[in-house]
DNA sequence: AACGATTGTGGGAACGTTCCCAAAAATACA
DNA sequence: TGTATTTTTGGGAACGTTCCCACAATCGTT
């Protein structure tokens, strides 16, 4: 009935279960395949039943081998140790688990070059698709991978071509300014962020269509560009204030420079909100335990990290569909106040 | 002279590599694998070219199957999106590359129980060992992973026995007190976090030791418990600043709580440094860039990371030593200042 | 009761490595 | 030069799965 049964090491296989079980591997193999739908019958119960009961865990190693794919998925992100990338991580990672998948992780320390690096050794450790969230227009990267035939899809950022799970830059964007100017604000100052991100260009659309749809006129000066970093933020924020018409409120477009922003205001002897309103972008946790808790504008991590495996799947089976966008949502905090002087 | 050469899809094999070569798959595999002294003979160096030329890439599967073992690690933290963790994490990476492993990393949700659940997924996937940063005191789950025989290394925090690579913690507790004391600070608040993880318990430790040595007496009130999240380090503050005899100096064992105790603290309109000072732990991005910028303990994760991997294969070869200490540093910032008062 | 159609089963061949072992080649030594 | 010794080589058998395929068992249907 059973075939070879082994018992070599401590290692409990297929063999053991089959023989155990009075069936054949093959049998085994089948009923404790999670992707057939499994089946209910007598013996298919009992055989699980008694797998469990010896403790047998499949061997992916094996598995992998012979299926030829591994069922983990790598991501790609500039570092963990900003919390956006991992509030995006962990979500990923949660996702993924639930669709029976396993994510791992590979920073490029910021640098544009490290990327296909980090993709290379992710590759080598055989996952079956790349989820980058360190796109910037332009980038030769995606095209690489595409020419190779790895899927891949894009996360919170986008290049124009691939794949992509993003938020609604724009609408947040929107959001964001349109509720400064509903507070009463004329003169609204935008720490824009990095050019090459979309995320950032797609904030920058909104805050111009709002301020343009409320008939304000955008002084050139009052934009100003940045990294992601904190430091950027406070250089932004000295750049904004030594302009002899200073905004009342700035918009930054992400947390992190609005924490530089919030804490140069602060050195400047300017009081938020009562001097100047602050908005932020992402709501990463620590905003909202600030001093001056942050009005910032919330991302559906989850959401875009449940589409971005959605997308992937389908990439890897021809359906493609190009860009899921995620309803961001403006949550108001102690930074931001009507402005009624002028 | 060479074996069966395969053509079949895209992957180019051992095979491959064997027979544009003209020698045998053993031998190519033997002139591949990295864990031999590699030979730099003519052949050996041929070869390797040519494996290079066709765009060779080990199947990790196949190798791990063989082989016995996977080369990843499996790393269990609280959350990616503490940043603390996010540092470790990184640096356990990094270290692992460096030394051909390969991290994978899970989340427990703050949920001990979870470590469990964590662990059994990490082994699923086939890690080689574990690495903890979730360690209690009394912890049964090392025990279980001991009794598995699972090597495991905790980091950051240890449980008393098992292998652990740790920071100096009650040195960084001392010379963040020493510090406050020296400024001229008689009463210091301590925000001491939870009873449960050694990391705060070691720094509660040498709190205690700096003040004994300074021969001032601890009021039982002045050391108030905490999670290690930025709303306990809220209510702390609001209980040491409801004492009647409030300390002029809080040391929290985290900076977390630390600034939550700022936001409270600028809430209650005290001001940092001059009505009261405070220092942190950890030494996180953003402390440095908050509208009063901490003075906090820095702690060498780099190094931490490294000797959790040495540590780690020590574990699995058997040569063990128990604990291994890092020593912190104080970074002095803006919220501490000179005590004259009284 | 006999028939084709459906479903379930087990043997065996992959998957791409590594590792053992016997044999061949290169080296050392007298 | 011949023998003893070391080093290098290639064939073949694992590693633990999955998957193909032929066959057996079950099920309706007439």
């Amino acid at each position: 009935m059973n075939d070879q049964p082994k018992d070599k090491s401590g290692r409990v296989t297929l063999y053991d279960v089959a023989s155990a079980a009075g069936v054949s591997k093959s049998t085994v193999s089948r009923m404790l395949d999670e992707r057939l739908p499994s089946s209910q019958s007598k013996k298919a119960e009992r055989v699980r039943q008694i797998a469990d009961e010896l403790g047998y865990v499949r061997d992916v190693s094996a598995a992998s081998l012979r299926r030829g794919k591994t069922g983990m998925i790598g991501v790609i992100v500039p570092r963990l140790t900003d919390t956006v990338m991992a509030m995006l991580y962990e979500s990923l990672s949660k996702a993924a688990v639930r669709a029976g998948m396993f994510t791992i992780v590979a920073a490029t320390e910021d640098d544009p070059d490290a990327v296909r690096h980090s993709a290379d050794i992710l590759l080598r450790r055989g996952v079956d698709g790349l989820i980058l969230a360190t796109a910037r227009t332009n980038d030769v990267v995606t095209r690489e991978l595409a020419n190779k035939g790895v899927p891949y899809v894009l996360a919170l950022r986008t290049d124009g071509h691939s794949l992509a799970s993003v938020g609604d830059d724009k609408l947040g964007g929107y959001l964001a300014t349109r509720y400064l100017i509903d507070l009463g604000h004329r003169r609204i100052g935008l720490i824009s962020g990095p050019s090459y991100a979309s995320s950032a260009t797609g904030r920058r659309e909104g805050y111009l269509q709002a301020m343009q749809e409320a008939g304000l006129q955008v002084d050139d000066h009052w934009s100003v560009g940045s990294s992601f970093s904190m430091k950027s933020g406070v250089e932004a924020t000295d750049k904004l204030m030594s302009l002899t018409n200073r905004p009342t409120a700035i918009f930054a477009v992400n947390d992190n420079t609005a924490i530089g922003a919030l804490s140069r205001l602060t050195e400047l002897g300017l009081r938020v909100p009562d001097d100047i309103s602050l908005v932020g972008y992402n709501d990463v946790p620590v905003v909202s335990h600030l001093p001056v808790p942050l009005t910032s504008v919330r991302v559906p991590f989850n959401q875009i990290a449940t589409s971005a495996l959605d997308l992937l799947s389908e990439a890897m089976t021809d359906v493609e569909e190009p860009v899921r966008l995620a309803t961001p949502t403006l949550i108001p905090r102690r930074s931001t106040k009507r402005w009624s002087r002028d």
